[in-house]
DNA sequence: GTGAGAATGAGAGGCAATCTCAATCTTCTT
DNA sequence: AAGAAGATTGAGATTGCCTCTCATTCTCAC
């Protein structure tokens, strides 16, 4: 179930370990946005438990490898997903925290008209 | 050239302090982003020094006054600026940290649409 | 000038994230 | 299938930004 043979070709050359396919069950299952502590917590749910830096250095792995999309919201932590084909943005709420993927036309005019205007190629937020 | 007369109607009612004035001038003549620590720093080559437990308190205290605003670029901390009347967004390069201000009338169009859309009312970034 | 109340400094504390390094695991080569 | 080279892991130390605590100092209305 969790054993991916697909993995193997993503992991492009890094060696498949139990903590990377659990790391990646855990956040394509999570179906939202997810941060380290919590996939910590989650992870020592399993039978195999995991260290904070594990998780830490394998989210920068997937992140690398353009399996995983890290997300800078809120003030203090990153949340992490799965990298969508269409790319989207986030509202997120300064009461609760909530988090809704947002997606409009005008992101794309927006992101030209600063490539135009500023010569930045847009890649976050 | 420092004692600034204004300074105590905006202040509304909190104390002017030497270094809510020493503070506030050092924002002012920076001209651009300028984050804590670089505060602190140029703070303490003044007459009067400064603890950067005063720096981030007053900062704080500016935002809520309406006087400075912050914002949340790069990775870790947070930079300031003088408050301006015309809104305006940033850009930061990722590879030298360099921030350019950024206006489009897009701006508005897209705040326009989450708030229909998804009843969010924009507020940063 | 006095006094109530606010600001300050120095250091402790909080928290996300990174680093260190000895022990363990993966994978490639026989 | 065993061995070896090289990558990964855990635990704890460390960094960086920022907030908190509290005894002392300052501000401002009276
Ligand atoms: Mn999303
Ligand atoms: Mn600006
Ligand atoms: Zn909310
Ligand atoms: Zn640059």
């Amino acid at each position: 179930m969790r054993g991916n043979l697909n993995l193997l070709s993503e992991m492009k050359g890094h060696p498949v370990t139990a903590h990377r396919q659990l790391l990646l069950h855990l956040i394509r299952n999570a179906h939202d946005h997810i941060d380290a502590k919590e996939l910590y917590r989650r992870g020592a749910n399993e039978e195999e438990s995991i260290s904070l830096s594990t998780v830490y250095r394998n989210l920068q792995v997937f992140k690398k490898l353009g399996l995983v999309e890290e997300r800078r919201l809120g003030q203090m932590r990153c949340y992490y997903e799965i990298k969508q084909k269409p790319e989207h943005h986030h509202l997120v709420c300064q009461r609760c925290g909530k988090i809704v993927d947002f997606e409009s036309p005008l992101i794309r005019k927006l992101m030209d008209e600063v490539q135009h205007q500023h010569g930045f190629n847009v890649t976050k937020k």
